[in-house]
DNA sequence: GAGCTTTGTTCGGACATCGGCGGAAGTCGG
DNA sequence: CCGACTTCCGCCGATGTCCGAACAAAGCTC
């Protein structure tokens, strides 16, 4: 059931959006009489969903007191895991970073482990936040493999070893838990942070692995077994040598990939292990480096050019490690899309770098958890006995 | 704004569905009072939506009054142009096919013709179904080539020369008009008709051309400018020489397209012109046809696997003129696409030929006529003046 | 300071929804 | 055949929600 239009969930999505900013533009916006809306937004305060700020401009008659979210007294949080990283950010509800941190954490170690070390970050954070541990209202978390979306269990995930269906939202008895793969988050992030315009994005992550988050119609598209955007073991033409963990060879991620540039190098005489090793020779200035750099921009851009075709995006965003370098990537990745995909697919469409940085997974992750709370479902049953 | 829940619109759109066909089960099901839903019901049935039909079975008690969409005195369209037909169906309001034709029509005589010789089929097809012209609710509309959904103006398509731009809707100027692309309105017939529960699905159309229409969380994916699902121009590994008419090569409808294979037939001494003349020698059980049709079918499924690692889609339904003789197209497909996409995207997919048949067009179009008609919207605002 | 404008609150009335009651219309068991 | 039971449906008073007019508040303009 859709909630009903002006429904207290409905006046904070127009709040939190920044779209109405007094009872005037909410009484506007929604169509409700004022009177309806004072109300409602009487029950928001009341619940410390909304505070009222100093009193706005006059614009000729008497000047709108303000309202914004009341981010006092609740807190979020965001997980980013990874393979040999965990990253938890605090956040308020209006998304603003309260306070973060970086520790290397081998997920290999297990969820037991790792989810322990989870919480005991979170509790370190909420102190230097100054908030109690109960003020905690929701956590996304973001991790390396496929999940099951709607339970938060990994489904099979390939370098997560003793993760398979392990139902990581139970491990956090007192807030609601959302668990999205790694991509999908930064997607999310990056499309709320730096494009709430956009429609339809991708975010193509090149790393040690390539994967792409979908946002359609404003929303993460997770596909019928939220796998959705594993772009990583698509075919490329022309490297049929080239061999993948998967079992298939010339996939997109054992040509362009983090560490399949670094081979390529070694192989060439300059010794690489890593896609960070990559990142530093390209740094240094190494020419054969960033010559493979530009050419794994171009194998991405062959399938990027298949994918916008086919989903014609009006956004596609290059993030991951091998994006430091993102001019050599992005130069690569441009020639072929531009070149390789229809022009009605092309002519509006922006191929830009992530601005969000090393943290766009813990902070998109921690953006899933806000929106989860704040959606009209929820916060009506907040308000509402 | 969303609808209420419980709200006339919703009430009709679950009778639509068939998911309540009672009174009671409406109250089950939206959570209103039972009063509340006789009186909504009430409402529907005096505006002409809906019917009472004879009691239904007692289950032990006194029988309940079915319900049920009253499909008298409403007709709807769908019109499916093709580049060289036109297909016109009458529908009424539940989907049901009243009245259909199908005449040769080439689209490049330009607009007005066209839609004239709609226009004309559209009043014999009502005089045959005894409605009058005013029963016809709206329209739906399926054209090769791009579309501006919003406003039904074609977007450069280059089969439809004359087109470009020109304003579809206004030319039926007393019932809603609806156009898209018709690869689009074959996928939703086929998603509404024979996979209602099914969320995500592709329907690949091979013929002359190749598209793919998508279907997203139950909804249409038409991307930002309208022309997502053209797939007909993704390059395919190893087929460098062939030249497509989008100036790029390798394109896979330079390879797999209805024409392309009918090319290479005649290559190999088998003269055959287009697509039907394909199918005509596989149906006579020439080798070589049927070699290259399943040959055409593995360059399809090497496209494909990308897209299910990309979309992860539930369904592929493979339709169009080549899958007249799908078993060997179908066989390339699988074959291909199993072998190259991951596991967690194809364990629970399925590849199955289109079940609707040379109407496939027409039907999504009158339904996407019909679904715009029954929108919760569009009731709400019928039934309270 | 009077009048104007815009914002926000108060309050009575209109309207929709709820839920109990009773009648209608069937089944079931004796 | 008939009464008990079940389910469906309409009626109606009680309840609560939302609106809109009137009013108060707080600034600007002259």
């Amino acid at each position: 059931m859709t909630p009903a239009p002006g429904s207290p969930g409905d006046v904070l999505t127009l709040i939190s959006a920044g779209s109405a900013t007094t009872r005037s533009d909410l009484a506007r916006l929604t169509g409700l009489a004022r009177s309806t809306i004072s109300q409602r937004v009487d029950a928001l305060i009341e619940r410390g969903l909304v505070e009222e700020t100093e009193s706005g401009e006059s614009t000729g008659g008497r000047p709108p007191r303000r309202l914004r979210l009341h981010t006092d007294g609740h807190a979020f949080a965001g997980v980013d895991l990874g393979a040999t990283h965990c990253r938890v950010a605090l956040m308020d509800m209006s998304g603003r970073l309260l306070a973060e941190c970086e520790d290397p954490l081998l997920v290999s170690e297990g969820p037991e482990t790792v989810l322990a070390h989870v919480d005991g970050r979170l509790d370190r954070l909420l102190a230097e936040a100054g908030r109690p541990r109960p003020a905690l209202r929701a956590l996304g978390m973001g991790v390396p493999g496929p999940v099951e979306f709607a339970t938060g269990r990994p489904n099979n995930p390939p370098i997560m070893p003793g993760w398979n269906d392990y139902p990581i939202p139970e491990h956090f008895a007192d807030c609601a838990v959302l668990v999205d793969n790694d991509v999908n988050v930064m997607a999310l992030g990056e499309q709320r942070n730096a494009y709430p315009g956009i429609r339809h994005l991708l975010f193509v992550k090149v790393g040690t692995g390539i994967g792409c988050g979908i946002v359609a119609e404003g929303r993460l598209h997770r596909g019928a077994r939220g796998s959705a955007g594993d772009i990583g073991h698509i075919r490329v033409s022309g490297h049929e040598e080239a061999g993948c963990r998967c079992g298939n060879s010339a996939c997109l991620e054992a040509v362009a990939g983090g560490a399949a540039v670094a081979r390529r190098l070694t192989e060439l005489g300059v010794p690489a292990e890593t896609g960070a090793d990559v990142v530093a020779l390209v740094q240094a200035g190494d020419t054969q480096a960033l010559r493979l750099v530009r050419e794994a921009g171009r194998l991405v851009g062959e399938v990027l050019a298949g994918l916008v075709n086919f989903f014609n995006p009006e956004v596609i965003v290059v993030g991951g490690a091998l994006s430091r370098v993102h001019e050599h990537l992005l130069a690569g990745i441009k020639e072929t899309v531009y070149r390789r995909s229809l022009p009605l697919a092309t002519h509006h469409l922006s191929i830009v770098p992530s601005r969000t940085g090393v943290n766009a997974a813990a902070l998109g992750a921690g953006i899933l958890a806000i929106e989860h709370y704040l959606s009209p479902d929820n916060v009506n049953r907040l308000v509402n006995p």
